[in-house]
DNA sequence: GCACGGTTAGCAATCGATTGCGTTGGGTTG
DNA sequence: CAACCCAACGCAATCGATTGCTAACCGTGC
């Protein structure tokens, strides 16, 4: 006897299997005389019997589980949104199938597919990059979708994000605040969100105070640590006279750009401050500790999360879009420019 | 109309549904003819059928889903694991259900009733504690169960490791080749067995070379970095002679090491030097640079992956245990002692 | 010309839980 | 006393794909 089901509970209870059904389902008791409930409760129990979810999923047309997808799972600020989410739905017995995408749009459409073909009840995604709008919209017909750090403008799709433009600009404000003036940033690629608004939201306020954003004429293909590397390596290239700060769009790529600034001797936040982006946990420990920006991932995980249990309860309500308001955290890298 | 059915793709192709089932079945190709897998093929291709991987899984009993059981996800060296699990999968056509426990039993019992539920082809457990003996042999009569990382000695599991015990003593080995003499460690939970091996290795290797371990008489809780500053705290507490060299148990411990020497304005490596485990990535990055002993996540995650996918093809084969070496990650917080 | 083998495809049962509808029986109401 | 109502439960269809069995059909060999 290789598993239990509720009809061997339903004989064992001497009840008929849809009997036996109700009386298990917590919003069907009603239905039930109360002695009767007892007594199926007891039967399964006694049976140890565990309802088969991929039954229930076919008949109910529910499964109870999401669907998560990440751009990349070694990026260390990718953990507390997973995690935000996963609590969220822990004790709502919810369950989520992770899958990442690497950044290509072709296993976004496979991984989209291949989640929609498991009858998920919801996706979040956390890896989106614009020309996802057309597989996302298709994959919409199926089960909402919530975006999650990154959004699309214009998909009409809900997304939780933070306001990367105000990061930006808390990124520029803080080093202005500084006494800089020769101020260079390092893009990460162009076509996720994030690091758009960023960029934007930097650039625009160097340009109210009249000072020019200095930039190379490229953008980290992935936003990682060789690439802030690559990029940094060229901007040192690139002027003749430095820069003497540096906004790097994220914590890895800073990392990157605090190696090549090792390799030529030149030091931070002596020589040049560097300040990045996400506060993962691992800024707070570097040599020196990174000023960044802090992104806060658990709680757009949780929101996100959140969203979606609404959305699938209330199907209409499309309109969810929040933006949390990032945090700058000031550390060794920009605050000793100079001052040794 | 919602969703469309084999049915309709069928009748769009002029046969019955078993007969278009077949036709996409790669492995029953053959049971029809080319022309007619073509015509239904096509038909498919233009109505973009996509199978209910429930209903399937209901009815073959096999949902080509693996449940991943961590402990926290919060702990950067985990990401790795995840991943080579992951990548493992994909390409496939299996994903994988992701669950925490946070070190909580109960939470243990739970994920995996709830994974069995789901009808999981296999689980791979990163997060065993001893104690999940009896909770992970009773999952077994559902799926194949495969440890990683983290083993069961006794409890008959497959489990993919890494020679723990090897990499203690590595860490013992290279700092009584640095010319240290007092030298302590600060230990993770007892009942994790990776933790339980390092501590051995490195005392056994200590005590062939006629020295003591110096140890307090606590381990950490949760092997993180307010453990580990705690446990450091009470160590110099503990001894009126400090020991020149630290072995922290994991990354995460010492960063707390560390920190605990930085408000003592102790020295790493000057005055004691510290080695870690698990050559999480900022390691390399953080002042000083750590040494550890690198243990292969990517590579655990996948062969636990791999192990996982022949346990489902042949159930009998259950001797599977690998483990493989450890490397020592030589860096300053250990190499400059004294030196300066 | 007939029997036989092999290929191709249809038929219907099945996986296990859920649920709309119908039935039963006891109690209430007018 | 009859008509009616409600609570409690059984019946059977259903979700969608899969598969063992069977039927039809074709060709071949004797």
């Amino acid at each position: 006897m290789p598993n239990i089901t509720l009809k061997d509970v339903a004989a064992k209870a001497g009840v008929h299997p849809s009997t036996a059904s109700r009386a298990l389902d917590p919003g069907k008791g009603s239905l039930v005389r109360d002695e009767t409930v007892a007594r199926v409760r007891a039967a399964a129990e006694e049976l140890g019997y565990q309802g088969d979810a991929v039954a229930s999923g076919l008949r109910r047309g529910r499964t109870n589980t999401f669907g998560i997808v990440v751009a990349d799972l070694g990026n260390p600020f990718i953990a507390p949104v997973v995690r935000g989410i996963e609590n969220h739905l822990e004790g709502r017995d919810l369950m989520a199938l992770i899958a990442e995408t690497r950044d290509d749009p072709g296993r976004m459409q496979r991984v989209l597919n291949n989640l929609a073909a498991r009858r998920v009840d919801a996706v979040i995604v956390t890896g989106a990059r614009s020309g996802d709008e057309r597989v996302l919209r298709a994959a919409q017909r199926h089960h909402p979708i919530v975006l999650a750090v990154r959004t699309l403008p214009g998909s009409g799709i809900p997304a939780i994000t933070h306001d990367d433009e105000r990061g930006g600009r808390l990124a520029a404000e803080h080093l202005v605040e500084q006494g800089h003036r020769r101020i260079a940033q390092l893009c990460g690629p162009r076509d996720i969100s994030s690091f758009r608004e960023r960029g934007r939201g930097f650039r625009t306020y160097l340009r109210d105070q009249g000072l020019t954003t200095l930039e190379v004429d490229d953008t980290a293909a992935h936003p990682i640590l060789t690439e802030g590397r690559r990029l940094m390596e060229l901007l040192l290239d690139h002027y003749d006279e430095l820069p003497t700060a540096i906004f790097a769009h994220n914590d890895l790529m800073a990392f990157g750009a605090l190696a090549a600034l090792g390799e030529r001797e030149l030091s931070c936040p002596r020589d040049i401050a560097v300040i990045g982006y996400n506060d993962t946990p691992m800024t707070a420990l570097t040599a020196p500790p990174i000023t960044t920006v802090r992104l806060p991932g658990y709680e757009l995980g949780r929101m996100a999360a959140d969203t979606a249990v609404t959305l699938i309860e209330n199907p209409e309500y499309d309109g969810t879009s929040l933006s949390l308001p990032p945090v700058l955290v000031p550390r060794a890298s920009t605050l000793g420019w100079r001052a040794a």
